[in-house]
DNA sequence: CAGTTGCGTTCCGCACATCGGAACGCGGCC
DNA sequence: GGCCGCGTTCCGATGTGCGGAACGCAACTG
């Protein structure tokens, strides 16, 4: 039942213990937290033997966690993921000033479309889908496994690199991984996309990340230091033919424009 | 250990406050998290005055949640919380397995009545809500303020603190706040209310939290140990002369039957 | 332009909180 | 009933995180 094709939140360099930084007992509060993103109940046991650390210790994070709202019990005396972290994740996604901004302008170029919007953030080399605006019909939310998506192989990842060289080497360090026979694996291919996203505006995925399904993008910007600069991107995802076929000149439109506007309600937000 | 020779210094009794567990540095760890609920951003400085502690103590804290993702850095070397919150939120509310079998209820109930559709669950003494569904388009996502109530003053609080027993004392513990003329404030009156939920199989709460909006409630429930237990509730909120006027009949009776169905629903999904 | 103030960060020694192992209580399961 | 697995608790030694002061930096301010 776990998700298989996504890469792991982070990477760890195994469980024999990577101290870089102090706090220890914090650090394994937040391994501990970790173990969750997997499973979604865990008792003591389980969490010790994946940490490698004392089963008692595993019992004294979890607790801890616990009291502060961050696990619950659940009957059977495990824990699982508290409602706390919802309200800080929300908490989180308002104060970007991104998703109520952008929503408006997603809602509208889903009628426009009559496909799926999504709003993306970049988060370590992964493109983090923080709304999304369903086809069909609002009722349908999103599942964690299409909630996130590795940055190389999204169209909304490319826009977001295209801008930001940090970003390019983070992702090249960690390799191009294969998902499709159409993922682009090459690193100078990768680049050269990159290089045609910065010139074009807008960059696409043919089929990349899931067979049948393709997606175009285009970036979010926020004017930081005189320039503008992508902080988010606003994508349209579709099985191949709707978007990648002769509607292609008008789905890059509209998801331009729509971005566009979405930059600009931005820019005059922050005040 | 702190100074016991100084008198505690009056912190507001508000999510602040107990640290008497052990794991003393997860626990402030998780105060420190707390410290965002209020502010969007903050130094070490503002932290540690806020929580009482040190400086220094701070600064690793705040080092230490970044660096496991759960706090950000802005460009001013304040800190704000992070999106890898937003991902264990997600995965704490899909886990209920609530909102994604409440949904397709809740859009349909929408459609039925043009009104507001609210889900919450309880946690502490508040009803946090995990989805919501507005009246006039999907397009405006409820902002934080509205995404959490106290217990005692909204329908859904009472639906379910009506079968819990433990909740009502803890609701009546931390005391009856008012917010509007209309609140019931009275502990006598309010389990009166409680008895007559009980009876009826929904709540109601006339402007009891906001002047001119009034909300009806029904309880969505799951079989536990044989019997039928509240563990989520379906609201419909608007002015108070839509829905508690002459549709009030309707509206209970849409609310009823949206919630019975989440309840078969989510009965049927756990399996 | 120097003085000042505030910030976040770093350093260091002492004390005490935290860790691991073993023991305990409890529930299912042969 | 005996057995196993689980989560929890207890305890002593130790290593870890605490507080205070010092540092570098940036933004104001006279």
């Amino acid at each position: 039942m776990t998700v298989l094709s996504l890469p792991p939140l982070d990477l760890d360099t195994g469980p024999t213990g990577d101290d870089d930084s102090p706090l220890r007992s914090v650090s394994t509060a937040v391994a501990v937290l970790d173990c969750f993103a997997d499973e979604a109940e865990l008792g003591a046991t389980r969490v010790a033997t994946r940490l490698g650390i004392a089963k008692s210790t595993a019992c004294r994070m979890l607790a801890a966690l616990a009291t502060g709202g961050l696990l619950e019990r659940t009957g059977s005396g495990r824990y699982r993921l508290g409602l706390r972290l919802f309200e800080y994740g929300q908490l989180a996604v308002d104060r970007l000033m991104l998703r109520d901004v952008a929503l408006p302008a997603m809602g509208e170029l889903r009628e426009l479309l009559r496909e799926t919007i999504q709003l993306g953030v970049v988060v370590g080399t992964d493109v983090l889908y923080v709304e999304r605006a369903e086809a069909a019909s609002m009722n349908v939310r999103f599942r964690s496994e299409h909630r996130r998506n590795p940055a190389h192989s999204s169209s909304a990842g490319r826009v977001l690199a295209a801008a930001d060289p940090a970003l390019v080497t983070a992702i090249l360090e960690r390799g191009l991984q294969r998902y499709t026979p159409f993922t682009v694996v090459d690193p100078l291919r990768y680049r050269q996309i990159l290089a045609s996203t910065r010139e074009q505006g807008y960059a696409t995925s043919r089929e990349e990340f899931e067979p049948g399904w393709s997606s175009i993008a285009a970036p979010i910007t926020l004017t930081r230091g005189g320039r503008p600069h992508p902080v988010a991107a606003l994508s349209v995802v579709a099985p191949t033919s709707r978007i990648l076929g002769p509607r292609k000149p008008a789905v890059v439109q509209g998801v331009r424009r729509a971005a566009a506007r979405v930059s600009a309600d931005l820019e005059r937000a922050r005040s």
